[in-house]
DNA sequence: TCTGGGGTCCTAGGACCC
DNA sequence: TCTGGGGTCCTAGGACCC
């Protein structure tokens, strides 16, 4: 048995511990730039504001206070994500961070009523110290406790926030009541496939012949379908696993032309993936840089492409990998177009300390390895940029993103959690 | 005027090998 | 120069997730 514990309308519900006038409000998060909606909470989403939509769309509401659009302060989440997720482990064993705001954990052998009321007490727990409205679901399979959760969520007479879907026939009448663009998995694409052929809800899905499933779409499909017949059929990455790429990238405030200002984030943009790759103690061999053009801007040439600079041994320098996403990038940047948005990936990471080197590689990797721990100890101390290896900035900036809307208070917020204080973040 | 920033997994096809 | 079946590895691209 699966349980799958969801923060409700998380970003809008961070916000809110740190500023309780916004309950009851309708209330957006936007993404980078102020551009589109990443979170909402109830009240926008009765008035019918959809994720994603840009900024610029959401204007008079029936609310004469109007919605309350603020700017994504991802640093705070994750804070706050670290905090929930820390409840879970000392209630849980075996919890599977997700995303920011979801994780799935095994729950003992007993009896619905028992596993139902113990989290319904979790709820109330974590609602307690963190301040953050969570919804759980639980089922046989990862599957059906996402869709219970989403169930747990969306029913207003569930106060508790807790669903089970355990017994075959509420499993039943559960999927017979789900869309198939509701099944995790299904998105889009598969959507229009499956309607085709006569599979509008999630049942439909289950009863579907397997053979001829597996013809018309790929494993993961089939694996959808046994999860939905309460066969665990799929897994999630520990979080302790490395990742397979790590990407940094941004959409600049506007169009750019020159190509200094985009050497400058590209040039950050890579030292960010160095540092992250010694901060998981993993090393990199390919480095891939992409740039592109504005799709929304018809009255501009589009121009867009990438190129990847395979590295001679595997590295977390900042040198190497500033250098190779450099090196890329003038190979692909082209005079006379405007960019908008520019990304560097690190991949076919390998852990730090299962590489094997010759002795003229090891030497030279040592070094910077020594050299390296110096700069982030002293950044770690000192703050983010104290001490930077490559000139980090080669332009003015431009490049980076614009927000208006973050909060602008500094205080400290003690909450009874038995943890450290959560510091505000500066705007 | 204004449309995010990360990630994962799967498949098909080409290169290369025996 | 021709021949076949079968394997592996790599890459690009598509689909999905939050």
């Amino acid at each position: 048995m699966y349980a799958l514990a969801d923060c409700n309308n998380f970003f809008v519900s961070c916000e809110r511990v740190f500023n309780p006038s916004l309950n009851g409000r309708a209330v957006v998060v936007l993404s980078g730039n102020d551009g589109c909606v990443i979170a909402r909470s109830n009240e926008a989403k009765a008035l019918g504001i959809p994720m994603g939509c840009p900024a610029f769309q959401i204007k008079d509401h029936t609310d004469p206070r109007g919605v309350v659009q603020l700017s994504a302060r991802h640093i705070v989440y994750r804070d706050m994500s670290q905090r929930v997720m820390m409840i879970l482990g000392s209630e849980f064993e075996k919890i599977e961070v997700y995303s920011v705001d979801e994780a799935f954990f095994k729950l003992p052998d007993e009896d619905e009523e028992k596993l139902r009321a113990r989290l319904v007490r979790l709820v109330e727990k974590i609602y307690r110290y963190v301040g953050i409205p969570v919804s759980i679901g639980f089922a046989p399979t990862r599957t059906l406790a996402k869709l219970a959760a989403e169930k747990a969520k969306k029913d207003p007479m569930n106060r508790e926030r807790v669903k089970g879907l355990v017994r075959q026939n509420d499993i039943e009448e559960s999927l017979s009541n789900t869309s198939i663009d509701d099944v995790w998995g299904v998105g889009r694409k598969l959507t229009k496939a499956l309607r085709q052929r006569g599979v509008f809800n999630a049942w439909q899905l289950v009863q579907f012949p397997t053979s001829l499933l597996r013809s018309l779409f790929s494993i993961t499909m089939v694996r959808t379908q046994a999860e939905l017949r309460g066969i665990d059929s799929v897994s999630i990455n520990p979080v302790d696993i490395a990742h397979k790429s790590i990407m940094n990238s941004r959409t600049f405030g506007h169009v750019i032309k020159s190509q200094r200002e985009i050497a400058d984030a590209v040039l950050n943009f890579a030292a960010h993936c160095a540092k992250q790759l010694r901060d998981e103690h993993s090393l990199a061999r390919l480095v891939t840089v992409y740039v592109r053009g504005d799709h929304f801007r018809e009255d501009l040439p589009f121009y867009s492409n990438s190129c990847q600079v395979r590295l001679e041994t595997p590295t977390s320098g900042t040198p190497e990998i500033v250098s190779a996403a450099l090196q890329a990038f003038h190979s692909i940047f082209r005079e006379g177009f405007y960019y908008r948005k520019a990304g560097v990936m690190v991949s076919d990471i390998v852990d730090a300390g299962h590489v094997q080197l010759d002795v003229f590689a090891e030497q030279h990797a040592s070094k910077t390895r020594k050299l390296m721990a110096a700069v982030d100890h002293i950044n770690n101390a000192l703050g983010k940029k104290a001490v930077t290896l490559v000139p980090q900035q080669l332009g003015k900036g431009e490049w980076k993103p614009t927000q208006s809307h973050t909060a602008r208070q500094s205080a400290t917020l003690h909450i009874h959690t038995g943890m450290s204080p959560i510091r505000k973040e500066k705007s």
